[in-house]
DNA sequence: GTAGAGGTTGACGTTACGTCAAGGTCAAGG
DNA sequence: CCTTGACCTTGACGTAACGTCAACCTCTAC
């Protein structure tokens, strides 16, 4: 009255593949083992791998089925418990995607958001002047060799992760948070070690004045419009400023 | 001007692990290698890194990000597949999740559904007249022995199993789909390897009269309300009978 | 006797690293 | 010169749940 392990993987709708698997972790052993090592399943067997299958098409781990079978561990305490991590993953796939709408929307740039042109990632061919007033002559020198030696592709990636940055920036000032909120001050923190890409800025020069830089940075973003622009305008540049300012204050 | 290895990380936020793993699988290699083997990284380098964990933390596979990074694949249209497929892990979760709520529900049977008592899983004592005028006097001898010799656990088990798939029967005759479709018919199928673990009755008896069986059983739970009980009543039990009638001359 | 179906035990591959383990490199201090 | 300690290197195993060979054994049927 018992089944090859062929003849049971087909009844329960699984591979002996799979059960053997279960042999060898010793989620369910064959009822019998027969002289030449064959496996053997009986009705009770079959009982139990079909609740290991039904349970396993819940999402549940094997380790948790077995649990389940062979502990004192109540199947429904089992379940919830499965239920509130199915719960916690399928909040995060919702915020996963939103993030991805929301750089896909920045990167194909609907018009709305970013001024791309006009920020166009720190182009020094575009800002000379300011940037040789601003940060003095060796930080253009180097700034500027740095860009043009990129090719068209790393500046388009360039230009990507600035616009990304200011897409994320316009999201938590428009979302209500502090700017010492936790999520600001990582924006602050992304914001920073984005800085350090740039040759020839205090961020990227041992010994540099980073502090004072970061901070500077920020009141350039309220005060020039072109700047502001990447930011959702005057207010947006302003809740960039104040966060920047925190973060430098606290980290740097 | 260029960074170690654990000062990259730090500044990326990332582990040295992490780069060395890029590094391995091609991803992203040291600007700069050291005679004495170890990694250097210079700005352009930092930025492919930060664009790297951008689109990881997107949810992007390494070998999704690479063909973005290196090969002609554009990064929105890249975006917008992953987005497909997270779209479709989220509702594949949502469907497990309702999955694992109505098993609870059931489990925990909350009066609504499942005379459970009336059923009792096959409990041949119970049935004991009605299973030998149906069955024979083997069938009842195999079967009530296969079910007295279940421990309690193995028994509630059982009867776990029948509840689920009585309530997943529930669940499809109320949903409106034909007994024909797919869903019914897999769970016909389903409902044939139960009753194979279900000694002495002909599915699991080689040779004996499974399509005469299966589809004799579907009338019964039709004519008999303690067994239609376990399928939503009446209706119920004839969409039971309906499904297993067209699952049988298709299939056994 | 042999073909063919079905059984067995390894062992590698899958994702993206974490986590040792064993040992080389380098700057600072006794 | 030697040591200490921080930092670097290259393996190699572990993770979840099997799929997929590979090499070899067993049984039945013709």
């Amino acid at each position: 009255m018992d089944w090859s392990i062929q003849e049971i993987a087909r009844i329960a709708g699984t591979t002996s593949r799979t059960l053997r698997h279960y042999d060898d972790i010793g989620l369910l052993k064959p009822s019998r083992t027969g002289h030449n090592g064959y496996r053997y399943y009986d009705g009770p067997a079959l009982v139990q791998l079909q609740r290991i299958l039904l349970l396993r098409e819940l999402g549940l781990g094997l380790p948790a089925i077995a649990e389940v079978l062979y502990r004192e561990t109540d199947t429904v305490k089992a379940l919830n418990s499965h239920l509130e991590w199915l719960a916690q993953e399928h909040d995060r796939l919702a915020r996963q995607m939103a993030s991805v709408r929301q750089t896909i929307d920045t990167m194909q740039g609907d018009g709305k958001y970013m001024a791309q042109d006009m920020f166009d990632g720190f182009d020094h061919t575009q800002y000379k002047d300011e940037v040789v007033e601003r940060w003095g002559k060796d930080a253009y020198a180097a700034g500027d060799s740095w860009w043009r030696n990129m090719s068209a592709d790393e500046k388009q990636q360039w230009k990507d992760r600035v616009s990304k940055l200011g897409a994320d920036w316009m999201a938590a000032a428009g979302s209500g948070v502090a700017p010492d909120s936790a999520e600001a001050q990582d924006l602050a923190r992304r914001h920073v070690e984005w800085l350090r890409g740039i040759p020839g800025t205090p961020t990227a020069v041992p010994g540099g004045d980073v502090k004072g830089y970061v901070t500077g940075l920020g009141e350039m973003y309220v005060a020039d419009p072109r700047f502001a622009a990447n930011y959702g305008g005057e207010s947006g540049a302003t809740f960039v400023r104040d966060a920047l300012r925190i973060y430098a204050e606290g980290n740097l």
